[in-house]
This record gives C-alpha cells, structure tokens and sequence, in this order.
DNA sequence: AGTATTTGTTGTTGACTGCAACATATGACG
DNA sequence: CGTCATATGTTGCAGTCAACAACAAATACT
C-alpha cells in the first residue's frame, strides 16, 4: 500500500492531463503523448480513469488526411469540475461560474449600495455563488496581501480580511485576488499575452492598482498600488495620507473615470482637456518607469480607463517612461491595450482557482 | 523498466534527503524521517543508496538522553558535489568553492586593472576555476537578465554576454546572477534573514543595485537598478542617459564607495557632510518607496556601503520611505543590515549553484 | 534485571510506468 | 480492389518504488 509514493505520480500525471486539455482544449491522445512526454499506454491508463470519473469524454477518432490509425479525440467535460469566481467592485458583485475549459456555465451580478462596506459586499458574493464550484475566488481591486485588502481607493476599505468574511458567509475557503493580478492572468491565459513572461496590468478604476504575473501565475506580493506611487514630492494631498501619489495627481486634472469626456473634449480642441491628458500620461509613465525598473516586466497591458488614457496620451506616456528606464528594460518593452475587456478579472480569477484546484489534485 | 516514472521519485527523494542535510547540517535519521515525511525504510533506502555513491557518511547514533534506541547521524561529506563561485568586481575577482554543506573547499582571488572588458575578467574566472565544482556560477553587480549583463555602472559594461564569454573561456556551462541578488540568497540561507519571505537586498558598490528574493530563491527579474530609479525629475544627468537617477543625485555629495570619510567629517561636525548624508538618505528613501510599492518586501538589507550610510542616517531614509509608501507596506517591513559581510555574494552566488544542482537531481 | 520506548532492518505488498508485441484503422499505390 | 506502409490503441509483462508490518537492537527508567 504505497499511497503517498506511487500514487503521487498517477496523480501529477492525472492533474497534467486534465490541465493540458482545460487550457489548450481537445486534444487527440496522440498529441496528449506527445505534449505529457509519457507512453501511449500511461495516456491510456489515465484516460481511462478520468473517462470513468467523468472528467473527460472521448469520441471515436476521425481521419486526419494522414496515414495510420486515427487518434481518438479527447476533450474535458466542464461540469466535471468548475470554479466560482467573483469580481467585487464600487458598485456591484458580478460572478460567473466557469467550467472546466473556460466554458461559462452561469452567470450573474448585484448591484452594490456606494460605500458598503466588506462584510456587505461579502454576503452579496455569498448568495451569488451558494455552494457552487469547487473552488471560489474573488477579485478585489487594491492591495491584496494573503487574503487581506489592506489598502482600497476603490473600495474605501482598509485592512478588511475579505477572506475571513467570505468565508463566514459561505462556509467555505476563498482565495483572493487583486483586479489587475487577476485581469493579468486571464489575459495571459485567455487573451493574446501568453508570450509575455512577466507581464504587467494596470487596472483604472476608481483608483490605479498593477498586477504582475510571471509566467501566467500570480504570486505573492504581485499587488502593485501604482495609484501611490508618488510622482511629485510634495504634490498634491492624497487620501491615503501621502503627498503626490499618482491617484491624487491625476486626480487634480478632474477625471478617472470620467476619462471618455477628457478625451472627446481634446478631440473637440479643448486646451485644458488636452493638457491635462498629457500630464495625466506623463504621471503615469513616471510611476511606470519606477515600476518598470523596480519589477521589469517585458509587457504592460493599459486596463480599464487607462485603456482609452493610453490610446490618447500615448506619446507622453512612452516619453516619460523613456526619461525614467534603462534603455535595456525599455527595448524588449511591449505597450498595448487588453483583449478580453470587462471579462478579464472574472477570467483571470477563475483561472487562478483552476491552478490551484490543479495544485491541490496532485 | 519504468525509469522517467517510479525512478523519478527515487530521484526526487534522493535530493530532497540531500538538501536537507546541505541546509540543516547533520540530522539523524529519525529528523530525516520526519522532516521528509517518508517511511523509516524508505530513508534507510535512500540513506544507503547516497552512502554508496559517497555523498553522506553514517554515523552510529550516541545516545540522545531519553529512552529508545539512538538514531544513526546522517552528513553530507563536503567533496561529494561542490559549486564553485565567482564574484567579479571592479577591482578583483575572488573566487571560493563551497562543498556540498556550505563549507569552503578553497577560496582565491585575482586583482583586475580598472575599467577591463568583460572578456578579460572571464579568462580571470576562468584560470581561478580551473574545471572546480559541479556547478559554476557568477555574479556580477548590474541588471542581469538571461547570463547577459544589461548595465553595469559598478564595471562599465553594456550589453555583455557574460554568460557566453564564461563559457568560452571554461568549456562550461555557467550561470550569471547579479551581486545584490546573490547576496540575498547568501542572507536567506547562511545569514538570519530566512523568515523574510520577500527579501530586498540593497548593494552598494560603485553603483547601486538591488536584489529581490522570495522565499529564498532568486527569481528572473529580480535583478533591480535601484540606482537608476529616478528621485529627480530633470536631476542631475546621470551617465546612464537619464536625469535624476538616485546614483546620479547621490554622487552629486561626492562619495558613494567612500562614504567612511563623509561619516567620519559628519561625526567630527562638518555640516556639509552632515547634510549630504541627510540628503543621500533621503534620496536613498525615496527610490526605496517606489520600489517598496512595486514590489513588498517585507525585509531590507542594506549592504556595501549603503550599510554605513543607512546606520548613520536611518531617520531621513525612514522618513523619506514613510513619505512614498502606504502604511500596510511600510508596518511590515524590517531594515537591518547584512550579516554575512564581504562574504554574502560569494555565498550566495554558491547557494544559487546548489539550488539549481538539486533541481537538476530531481 | 525487567519493561517501555524508540529506531534500524527485512520481507512482503500494492501501485505505477515503460516496453514490446499485437491488433486496428487509415492512406497510398498499382 | 487488394496490398503495403504508417500511425495509433490495447494488452501482458517487467522493473522499480514506497509503505507496511513484524522483528531485532539499543537505550532509559524503575
């Protein structure tokens, strides 16, 4: 009975598999051969196993147009395992289930009274997601530090133990996440940036917050406040008590979210308009270039209204970060806008409870 | 003949049982037993598989004081693997190579002319490994990224493949970390520093660089040029390129690697010294906060000649880091200074070795 | 001196993966 | 349309591994 021994190795081998398909979808068991480096007669064995628990499904090969017995088809079944996942922001919950291969099962959102506070936001999770999924992650915008929000413009919260909350209202273990850490991993996982190894989100919401995701996966202190980056020593006052952070900055030019109004009025001609998006973008490519030399990261995504502040403030933005970075963290430097939109924090979210449901399968 | 399968768990036990004896030191079976969570047998297996290869050496129990039969002790013998180290300043390269334990097996070190090419201080590595070690690894004050060494301020060097040119003059494989970095590992592992999780290590030599470590072990990208975060918008021109840059603004008080002196004249009451030191400090605070923000640690270690700068100036570079930081951040964050001295890097730079030694037994 | 306790040792067992031989399903070719 | 080459699934077997249990050994306690 060598249960922790050998039984490790069927069941690393049984959570590779069942990632392999989750994340690059059907998969023939040929190429499963090929991609898990083991024999076609272990793929075999496991199959059969993830077959009998119902986590995958196999269908009868069809011809490729090459030689040689076809390969039987292999995909995941989504029900089989699925994860909650939810997005807390200022003014609503929003949540949806995904199953296993990124498929939407459900979906739904509440709306949220301005200034609630975290238990309340927590009980509104609660009836969203009652029981479902295997695992439950919640995304917060602000400084994530082992389940604790300990730091919010958005949010207005401060040192609130969402976990804890969560976890009183559901009965269950949550993990949580911040925004732009979970907006970065879905657009590593589910968007185009798969190629970026350390990747850097900016999230614009009420406040300014960064993810960092190296190779796909979130880790620990990957929470960046980028809105309290100070960028003016003795600048303007910021609500989180220090003088001249990048929120309270931009703030002083009169928009954040506000940014569609800002850039209308430029492209109308305004002055004032144009001006303050140019020293919007030259704040924040001044706290870039610190974060940029402080973490390197060789892509940064522009999410929420930084998105449409990027798109019209490009040239101050790539300036100020030029005056700010070494020339060899600048080169290898990708500046572009997200692809999945709105989606990206639920998606990066659900994938960082697959990760860990995969972890905690082997 | 299952050997990529069931071989692989001998493999990783094997140096898991290793590692643990090269970090821990000499343990009885019994602590080896528990600390790897194996069966008693399945130690005795291992032990006697690493006994015959040479790489521990079994020593009949002494009595421990309370009832049972005395555990056997368990050493790993030092010559069984060992790494070898390098540091490349820009005076010298010293070299000392560590057996399997920590222990030094031999340490040498060669003078460098001022200002020599990266080449030129490879064949210095180079004659002074001689083909020692199993592993052999370097490390070099700069922004490391992939073996190659983007900048150097400490060396001169631009763009250097150091890695490459290592490698041309041993015949070998080598791996290139930075001295901050490395030095962090050497803290973490060696020094007192292993409860910080996220260790910044502040390293300053000509130039001023840092290095960043989670949960002891070195990360891609964690080589940071904490001199070139810019405290000064439109500073002074840095030779970087920038204006501004912390290395720049500091050299404006004419010390950096001699700052005994400026100390020393601030001790005696000279004013100016006095309040270039003050000013360091605070510049010194500030780069640090927008580095903090980007990245919480949750230790700094000030090293090289920061060391004496920080114990002699600790309240302005406190105080300038409150001015730039949140306060979560800030609350759980230590600043001490090394414990390892001149020899951290070097230390360090070996533990590296080893680390990527055990990874490529497993 | 005898008992309790802890640890090393040995033989056995259940499990896993790789291999090789065979079976099966397709395309290519005459 | 039949044969051959090719690629893949299937099956029985072999080699390895870690856990377990029973036994032996060595110490402290009474």
């Amino acid at each position: 009975m060598a249960r922790p021994g050998t039984e490790e190795l069927r069941r690393r081998n049984r959570a590779a598999l069942l990632e392999q398909l989750h994340r690059h979808g059907p998969q023939t068991r040929a190429e499963l051969t090929e991609a898990l480096g083991l024999n076609r007669s272990t793929i075999a064995t496991i199959a059969a196993d993830l077959a009998e628990s119902g986590h995958i499904q196999e269908t009868t090969g069809r011809s490729t147009g090459s030689a040689g017995r076809p390969s039987t088809l292999v995909a995941c079944v989504p029900k089989a395992e699925s994860v909650a996942a939810v997005e807390i922001r200022a003014d609503r919950v929003r949540f949806a289930l995904y199953g296993l291969g990124g498929e939407v099962l459900e979906r739904a959102e509440t709306p949220l009274l301005t200034g609630v506070e975290a238990s309340a936001a927590a009980a509104a999770a609660a009836a969203l997601v009652e029981g479902a999924g295997a695992e439950a992650v919640a995304a917060v915008p602000g400084l994530v530090d082992a389940g604790e929000v300990a730091h919010s413009t958005e949010l207005g919260w401060a040192g609130s133990d969402v976990a804890a909350d969560l976890a009183d209202a559901t009965g269950r273990e949550w993990l949580v996440v911040d925004t732009a850490t979970a907006a970065a991993v879905g657009e590593w996982t589910r968007g185009d940036a798969f190629e970026a190894t350390k990747l850097l989100y900016l999230h614009g919401g009420r406040g300014v917050t960064a993810g960092l995701v190296v190779e796909g996966r979130s880790q620990r202190g990957g929470s960046i406040q980028l809105g309290h980056i100070v960028v003016e020593p003795n600048g303007q006052e910021c609500a989180c008590g220090l003088r001249g952070c990048l929120e309270a900055e931009m703030e002083a030019f009169g928009y954040a979210e506000d940014i569609e109004r800002a850039t209308m009025a430029a492209g109308m001609g305004d002055a004032s308009a144009k001006d303050g998006l140019r020293r919007s973008g030259q704040d924040l490519g001044r706290a870039l270039g610190a974060v940029v030399t402080a973490t390197g990261p060789d892509e940064i995504l522009f999410g929420g209204w930084l998105r449409e502040l990027y798109l019209s403030a490009a040239a101050p933005v790539r300036s100020a970060l030029a005056e700010t970075t070494l020339p060899h963290l600048r080169s290898r430097l990708r500046l572009r806008t997200p692809v999945l939109g709105q989606e990206g924090p639920l998606i990066g979210a659900a994938e960082t409870g697959f990760a860990a449901l995969f972890d905690r399968m082997r």
